[in-house]
DNA sequence: TGAACATATGAAAATATATTCATATGTTAA
DNA sequence: TTAACATATGAATATATTTTCATATGTTCA
């Protein structure tokens, strides 16, 4: 009996996962939604999802560390916008399985 | 100016959330990947990934727990396998971002 | 029934993560 | 240059998560 199971690299392994990890909190999951809606500033976010500046900023390092937001400045402000298309298509496999 | 974000029901996001959760751990990816081969049981997942029995039991209660695992059991042994086509496709959307 | 085996599980320890608070940085306009 | 504003960030705290260890549960077979 051959017990060998084959596995991507162990480092795209932990890329893998450390991206599922991006969406599997819901403040980020929430900033994604209002991001598909096209691109915000971190204020705007933050009213519109009623939490803190400062929540809002670390979380969208995350998704920008991640490459799935990206900035860009405009006077004072910043303006994130989804970096990735895979980003919607991701959340829709997830809705699926949740709705299911 | 409307501030007004779009959402999900909050149950909706936190279930969400913790689907992404689940994927979101290179044991549980490594798990899946094993299963993705075809009906295992514990054991053989456990030597095959070199790793602890109750560490992998654990994983895979929260794997079924999630519905993304099912559990079979014939005689001593109990199978698993996954429980769902979404698994294989949010895997290889996430690579694709991984890999990009 | 009892021994051997396969799996599950509770609790503890180790580690990771999210949020908050205070403050720093960068930008604009007076 | 200074005040006001927008955003970022470090540190602390609170909370969650993973793994390990010990042991319980369920099954088979002698």
């Amino acid at each position: 009996m051959d017990k060998t199971i084959t596995l991507p690299d162990s480092e795209i392994l932990y890329d893998l996962a450390d991206l599922f990890k991006v969406f599997g909190d819901s403040t980020r999951l929430r900033i994604m939604y209002a991001l598909s809606e096209g691109e915000k500033n971190v204020q705007s976010i933050a009213e519109g999802l009623a939490m803190d500046q400062s929540t809002i900023s670390h979380q969208l390092r995350i998704l920008r560390d991640n490459k799935l937001a990206r900035a860009r400045r405009e006077g004072k402000q910043i303006y994130y916008s989804l970096d990735d298309d895979h980003v919607k298509k991701i959340i829709e496999m997830g809705l699926d399985h949740v709705l299911e």
